[in-house]
DNA sequence: GTGCGTGCATCTGTATGCAAATTCCAATGG
DNA sequence: CCATTGGAATTTGCATACAGATGCACGCAC
């Protein structure tokens, strides 16, 4: 229980003990994807470990996974860092974005099961009340179940990984995509025109609207950045 | 030097000293790739330490690594072994690849500069030379090598790695594909097309080409898939 | 002969100590 | 006042020790 290495590091509250390997990657992905962790900022083992209340031996294991993962970047000696993009380099995430959300959807409208496309259709129908009430937050989080449902009805399960990881690995670049004014209603009207056209089995339209879908939202977030930092 | 914790595992032989985590990651990761390792075996840390002359601590991050690379499989409490995929996930990146080439093989006809497309068709003229010689080995080099040329001719980053990953999670798949009857031949000829529609610039028929000539890869790795184990 | 339980051998998961590398700060010289 | 260098403090990288989990084999009962 009392473990000597916690010096008290005191930078955000303890997590209990008895924590897993898996569950401080999983934790440490959560913050950097919410953006609680910013990119650049320092991840030091030391600190880690009180926060976690376990030695550096699985924090280090912990860092290493999720530098393969690409969340976090690490140089031999030195700290492991939240990941920080060139702009260039993000630019290529959300281009691949773009290419992968157009072959699920693609695949989408050809492959979807009729309880499948029925899901769709209502969890899109039902969403029609957050652009209303202007929740940014609860639409977010729509958001990404609706887009999740077109990476699985692609049924393919090594496009799931590769967009879901690309997904992920975007998240801290795009948090603020909903407050820019308007935002929500034309998000809503791009899923739209995705939903009709893979409910008409519509593969050639649904791949470019969810193509253009995508490439406004790479637009609204890249200037989120630039207004960010430079 | 003397390592107490080497006590022999005589399995392969024993690389020198002084080996750093990444250096382990490539090593192991290469072993996987080119079939040395079988999918299924195992990887026994203490082993593995034993063979790099190390400690299981480095080891054990290197094995993590290679987990998110998606290369091993762990299990809680088990030997990590070498990934072994359902045959509907390797279906799923065998279809994946194709599309991820497809991509690449559209943006390459858009964006290659003028030099990548003359080394291009040179190295592609080259080979016609190793096809004549029926010299399976070297056209597999020269086959990763047009292929890397697609890929970091599409000038996007991100999808160079996805697709540079999937490649090599695919590669204990498919190291017999061009031991085939005629497969050689017909592997040049598709790479003429794919290359003739990249000099031309059109996009549209690169894609189509480079979608096509995956899928043939696919069907003959298939085959030898399914021949060595059910 | 087969099925189940127990104990041992093996291997993984983590803590800790030490050496090497890096960073930070301050003192010194220009 | 700014640049440079020396060294102390911090931090990473790895070895090792130990505890806990898993699996296998042997033996016993049925």
């Amino acid at each position: 229980m009392a473990n000597p290495c916690v010096k008290q590091p005191r930078r955000r509250e303890i997590i209990r003990a008895g924590t897993t390997v898996d569950e401080m990657v999983r934790a440490v992905a959560d913050m950097i994807v919410t953006g609680e962790m910013r990119p650049g900022e320092k991840l030091d083992e030391f600190s880690l470990a009180g926060r976690f209340d376990v030695s550096r031996t699985p924090v280090r294991e912990a860092l290493r996974q999720l530098c393969a993962m690409g969340l976090v970047d690490r140089q031999p000696n030195r700290s492991a860092v939240v990941m920080n993009v060139t702009g260039e380099y993000l630019a290529s995430m959300f281009e691949a974005m773009a290419e992968l959300e157009r072959i699920c959807a693609r695949l989408s409208a050809e492959r979807m099961t009729v309880d499948e496309r029925r899901a769709l259709e209502k969890m899109h129908g039902d969403s029609i009340r957050l652009v209303h009430a202007g929740a940014d937050e609860d639409y977010a989080a729509h958001n990404l179940e609706f887009h999740t449902m077109l990476y699985r009805g692609a049924h393919n399960d090594h496009i799931f990984e590769m967009v879901t990881q690309t997904r992920a690995r975007l998240a801290p670049f795009r948090r603020a995509q909903f407050r820019l004014p308007g935002r929500l209603a034309k998000s809503y009207q791009e899923h739209q025109s995705i939903v009709t056209a893979i409910l008409r089995a519509d593969a050639e339209e649904a791949a470019k609207a969810a193509y253009w879908h995508v490439s406004n939202v790479s637009d609204a977030s890249t200037v989120f950045v630039s207004r960010n930092k430079g």
